[in-house]
This record gives structure tokens, C-alpha cells and sequence, in this order.
DNA sequence: TTGACAATTCAACAGTTGTTGAATTTTACT
DNA sequence: AGTAAAATTCAACAACTGTTGAATTGTCAA
């Protein structure tokens, strides 16, 4: 039972209840998950949630910011490398790659939580209740130096006309993301939610040539 | 008190009931919602969502059947019209036209029902409890007459990429429809997750950029 | 007016919810 | 070994949930 040096409070329960609520609270929302069914998934006590995150409420938030910092350092590397490969503007490509590739290798990674994880950054994302706060607080901050990169690589260009575009590759991958199995069955088998290479390697040129329609750009 | 010739069973408290619910559902999700907040906004008594619907899941569907025939309708309509105009193989984007105009007139049309509306789908279309099941039933027979067009209009292409392609096309709608007000902040005001015009205008050509790009036509 | 039937409300149920304070176990340090 | 603190469980609470059967009101044709 040794805390890693890097998190004092770690306790292996108290990471079972992130991991079960990870997964539930992606799956059926914040209101689709009572704490006694994370406490069951855990093995735990229902009590043992509220001891160490407090509220519902912290406990969903708790989850969420768990991945999110190293998510937003993964990202923030890649933004930074493809920045110093392009000597300073990289590239249109390149910076959708940046924004891409990281949760795609993630997904692809050894830890299957990830893929839990993502399905709920899919779901504040796409609710109006949590998107709004939890996604502009935890994530834009990162994602207006994508938006800086992306003005630098298109020059005149009306800002809002980035916004906008910006606007639809995050909507496709937020359904990426959140893995619906809508297209496995709408394709009758041909193609799989859970196929993240095919999923990522069509959507960067896709969303690059969309950029490039609506900002003007060869 | 007279009920419309369309529907027999017409009633004022019973359209109530599903205004409200269609408003509720939409921004907290079905488990976020419970009978008597629904019952309280339609200033009705709760055992009345019983009597005309049934069960809270059945207020569910048929909230989101209400509109549903009405949106296939006109969707339909449109790619009638735009096969028509194109002599049965109509070009690319006057096919993503025929898909996505039709919302965008539903959601500045006079009722404002729509809104709500299109946000449930959203909803329903993000989450993996209800959107496989419900949208394939109720959606993907006409997206797959959508889908046989754009095989149409871009033949030699592997089916496999038509479906990612609309995959995405998808998700930078759903987003749209979601209205989350991300877009409003992240942009510190220069966009409105309200502005359908923009949204749309900017929307068609950018997908239909990503489909050329993929499917490789000019 | 009466009588039927539909629409609506009232009252109440059994089960579940998030949350809490006290009791118990485990851990870590001397 | 002993002890204080942290971690965990136990037991229970008041509030709220979906649902139902009986009672009441409204509608409309005979």
C-alpha cells in the first residue's frame, strides 16, 4: 500500500472509486449514476466517496481532472513540437495533428481508463450544463494556443471563420470520442467505433481540407 | 378545447406535458429530469404524464417521436428535390445541402419548439445508452438513402470512408445542434452558438470540403 | 338533464437517493 | 507494543423518486 511520490493521498480504493465512476459517469451522465452503484462497481463502502471527495459533484469533477492535466501536457508537447519543426508556424495539418494525435495515442495506450475517460470528455462536451464551465475552465486555456497556431498558419483570415471551424472538428471528435457504436450499425458492420486508427488517420485530412475551404488557403 | 383534425387525441395539458419535457429532457438529459419538475412546468399534475403516456421512458420516446416524422419529412422532401434538380445523381454538396438546410430552416422556423428539439437529438444522438438504439430506429432510414447518394455522387470510393466521412459530418452537427455556448466563450464573443446562419453557411462547405478530400474527387 | 366516458387531480405507496455522525479497522510512527 | 491519525465501514436520516388506484371534474351526445 505505497502512495506513489507523486500523489500523497493516493490510496487504492480511493482509485478504485475514480475508476468506477470514470466509467459509469461516461456511460449514463452525472444524474444516470447513483454513488451506491460506483461504491458497488469499487467495492467499497457508499460512505468511503464522500470521505474523500465530498459531494456528488466533487466526485464527478474530481474524475474529470484526474486525466485532464496529463492530457493537456501530452498536448501541449505535441503543439509545441510540431511549432518548433514548423520554425514557429507549422503547418495547417500539423496543428490539427497536435490537437489529434495525443488522445489517439492515449486511447491506443496500455491503460484502458482512457477510453472511459474519453467517453466522458465527450459528454460534458456535448452537455449544456457541464460543458460550458468545465471545458472552458479545465481545457480552453490550451485550446487558445491551438486557436493562436491555427490564425499564425492562416493569416487573413476572420477569426470567427477559424472559431467556426474549429467549432466542427471538435464536434467530430466528440462523437469520436464517444464511441456510440451509432456507425458500426449505420455501416452494418463495415466500420467500428472502436477503430481509433482508421477514425483519426481519415479525420486530420478531412477537417485540414475543411480549414482550408473556409479560410481561403490552397 | 377542440383537438386538430390530425391528431385525435388532441389535448392542451397533454402538448404541455411534452413542451416541457421536451425543454427538460433536452438541456439535463433524461435521468436529470424528473416527472414532477416536467409536471410543474407544464403546471399539470404529475399522475397526468402517467395517464397519457405511461411509463417515464415512454414520455421519453414519444417526446422525441413527436418531431421526428416531421424532420424525415422535410429531409426527405429536400434530397427528393435536389435528386431531381440533378438528374438523379446530384453533386456533392447540394447533397450535405439537402441534409443539414432543413434544420437550419426547422430551427428558424416560428415555433421555437425546434430549439429544444434539436438539442434532445443531440442528446440522444451523444449518448451510448439511447443513440444506438433509438436513432437507427427512428433516423437511419433515411441517412442511409443520404448515404446511397453520396455513394452516387462519388463513386469509385470505398463505402468504408463515405461512412467516417458522414461520421464526422454528424458530430460537427451534433455540436451544432447541442448549443452548448462553448463556442460563444472560447471565441470571448465573436461567435454565437445561436447564429444558425453562420453555422450553417460555414458548416456545408467545410464537409463538403472533407468529403472531396477523402473520397478523392475535384 | 342524464349518463358515458375522457381528462385531470388527489393521496399515498414502497423504494431509492445523497449525506452524515458514530463506530471500527487499518496504517504509520515511536 | 502502544498510540494517534487516517481509512473504512455501519446504521440511519429526511427528502425525493416513479407509479398507481380512487376520487373529482369536464365534455358531449342522447
Amino acid at each position: 500500500m505505497k502512495p506513489p511520490v507523486s500523489d500523497p493521498s493516493f490510496t487504492p480504493k480511493r482509485e478504485r472509486i475514480l475508476d468506477a465512476a470514470e466509467e459509469l459517469f461516461a456511460r449514463h451522465g452525472y444524474d444516470g449514476v447513483t454513488l451506491r452503484q460506483i461504491a458497488k462497481k469499487a467495492d467499497v463502502d457508499v460512505a468511503l466517496a464522500n470521505y474523500h471527495f465530498g459531494k456528488k459533484r466533487d466526485l464527478f469533477e474530481a474524475t474529470f481532472l484526474r486525466r485532464a492535466q496529463i492530457l493537456n501536457d501530452v498536448r501541449l508537447q505535441a503543439l509545441l513540437e510540431a511549432e518548433k519543426e514548423g520554425d514557429g508556424t507549422p503547418p495547417l495539418e500539423a496543428i490539427i495533428s497536435a490537437f489529434l494525435r495525443p488522445i489517439q495515442a492515449l486511447k491506443l495506450s496500455s491503460d484502458p481508463g482512457w477510453r472511459n475517460y474519453c467517453a466522458l470528455v465527450a459528454y460534458i462536451n456535448s452537455s449544456a450544463v457541464w460543458g460550458e464551465e468545465m471545458m472552458h475552465r479545465h481545457f480552453d486555456p490550451l485550446v487558445s494556443r491551438y486557436i493562436a497556431a491555427l490564425k499564425k498558419a492562416l493569416p487573413n483570415t476572420e477569426p470567427e471563420k477559424i472559431h467556426w471551424c474549429y467549432h466542427y472538428l471538435s464536434g467530430a471528435l466528440t462523437l469520436t470520442l464517444a464511441q456510440t457504436g451509432r456507425i458500426d450499425r449505420l455501416s452494418e458492420g463495415l466500420c467500428q467505433s472502436t477503430d481509433s486508427q482508421t477514425a483519426y488517420d481519415l479525420m486530420i485530412p478531412f477537417v485540414a481540407a475543411g480549414f482550408e475551404r473556409i479560410c481561403g488557403e490552397p
